[in-house]
RNA sequence: UGGGCCGUCGCCAAGCGGUUAAGGCAUCGGGUUUUGAUCCCGACAUACGUAGGUUCGAAUCCUUCCGGCCCAG
């Protein structure tokens, strides 16, 4: 039994408590680690951090199981936050979830779990891992509503052979129905969502910040200026919300969106109505390529499915390489208001390939 | 200064004598979502530029004034 030594990553969310009460019936020799990637004290306000630990407490006491309680946060600034604000002050919209996933998570835990002396790690994900000769694949979870698939296309051959995801074969009612079996304090809790560090609802005045926002004309495809932004970085490509542009005389009824930022003027472009052929885009232009399995060689010219957000509408896609290292990926039904920056996820039937980041369109 | 038009929620905008004063956008609150977004649901004018009048009854008719626009000048 001791061999069998998995180090589970625990947030304090029914997820990952569901998947110790799992690991520990496949009679796996199992340690929980409460990962801190942020410190609190540099936040806006509301302290998770501690209500989560309550919650990993209660699961860890009534599984007992040992928890180790480890500081990230160092590493989480130097190969997250910092790339994630390089990239929002170029006009970008990062997604430092991913990276989480890669340099954090499935990095730095293993590594600590390794010196912990465990072969194998573990987190709440839904998603699949397959072996096939020695050959790993990531693939979508039983339950395609809760795929986080999306998030976890970064991962390599190493680290998928040593990551396991109990929650591969669950759909999230069954979930709920385990950790309520168990008697988890965190079986009916409210998911956590928003960035990591952030939490919930309070994006803009977090990134203001940390970076300066400086007003500026709102302007529609005529160059016609409807109105003043409160800055460029507080806004994405398809964002609706917070723009404050209301009824103009002699325009259509239908909300406005952006869909384009012009960084050397501080200009925001915008357009109305969700459909708008200005916020459509057929083909994109990806770098940082990353495919899980093989080279990149392997998902050139064939017919693929790709998505460009989490959860988001599946394209079905052809690949190209473009003549300076990167690709092309071109669909028939068109990207909606795709944001560079943000990451597209290939996908072969239930085969997660792998993704990268979209430059520009 | 003559002539014409117009002033209804933060913005656009219906209503033209009896309506609980449409609707959209914006905003706010909630839901969905482990990024940013999107999307969905809900809330949102006892009040119709002002002061009088007509009428059983006015945002709707008349007059005063205030404000804005257009054409003449």
């Amino acid at each position: 039994m001791n061999n069998k030594k998995i180090i589970i990553g625990v947030s304090g969310g029914v997820d990952s408590a569901v998947s110790m009460k799992l690991l520990k019936d496949q009679e796996y020799n199992v340690e929980a680690i409460f990962m801190k990637n942020w410190d609190e004290d540099d936040t806006i306000d509301v302290c998770t951090v501690k209500e989560d630990l309550v919650y990993v407490e209660d699961a860890c006491n009534k599984l007992s199981i040992k928890l180790h309680t480890v500081n990230f946060s160092d590493e989480y600034w130097n190969n997250i936050f910092l790339d994630f604000l390089e990239k929002y002050k170029k006009g970008h919209t990062p997604n430092p979830d991913i990276l989480c996933n890669k340099y954090i998570k499935f990095k730095v835990f293993i590594e600590y779990a390794e010196k912990l002396g465990a072969n194998k790690v573990a987190t709440g994900h839904y998603a699949k891992i397959v072996e096939n000769n020695g050959t790993f694949f990531l693939e979508r979870p039983k339950d395609k509503k809760k795929d986080q698939t999306y998030f976890l296309h970064t991962l390599d051959q190493n680290q998928l052979s040593k990551i396991i995801f109990p929650l591969s074969n669950f759909y999230k009612s069954e979930v709920k129905k385990i950790a309520k079996s168990c008697n988890f304090a965190s079986y009916n809790r409210k998911e956590s969502m928003g960035i990591c560090f952030i939490g919930n609802k309070k994006f803009k005045k977090f990134i203001s910040n940390y970076i300066n926002n400086m007003p500026g004309d709102i302007l529609d495809d005529n160059e016609n200026i409807l109105g003043t932004h409160k800055g460029i970085f507080y806004t994405t490509i398809g964002q609706r919300e917070g723009i404050g542009i209301g009824g103009i005389k002699n325009k259509k009824n239908l909300p406005w969106y952006v869909y384009k930022k012009d960084l050397v003027n501080n200009k925001l472009y915008i357009c109305q109505g969700n459909n708008n052929k200005l916020l459509l885009h057929n083909k994109l232009k990806i770098n940082d390529m990353h495919v899980i399995q093989g080279d990149t060689n392997t998902i050139l010219n064939k017919r693929l499915e790709c998505q460009i957000r989490h959860l988001g509408e599946k394209h079905q896609c052809f690949i190209n390489k473009t003549t300076d290292n990167s690709f092309f990926v071109e669909s028939f039904l068109p990207f909606k208001s795709p944001a560079s920056g943000q990451s597209l996820v290939i996908y072969e039937n239930e085969k997660c390939l792998g993704g990268g980041i979209i430059t520009n369109v």
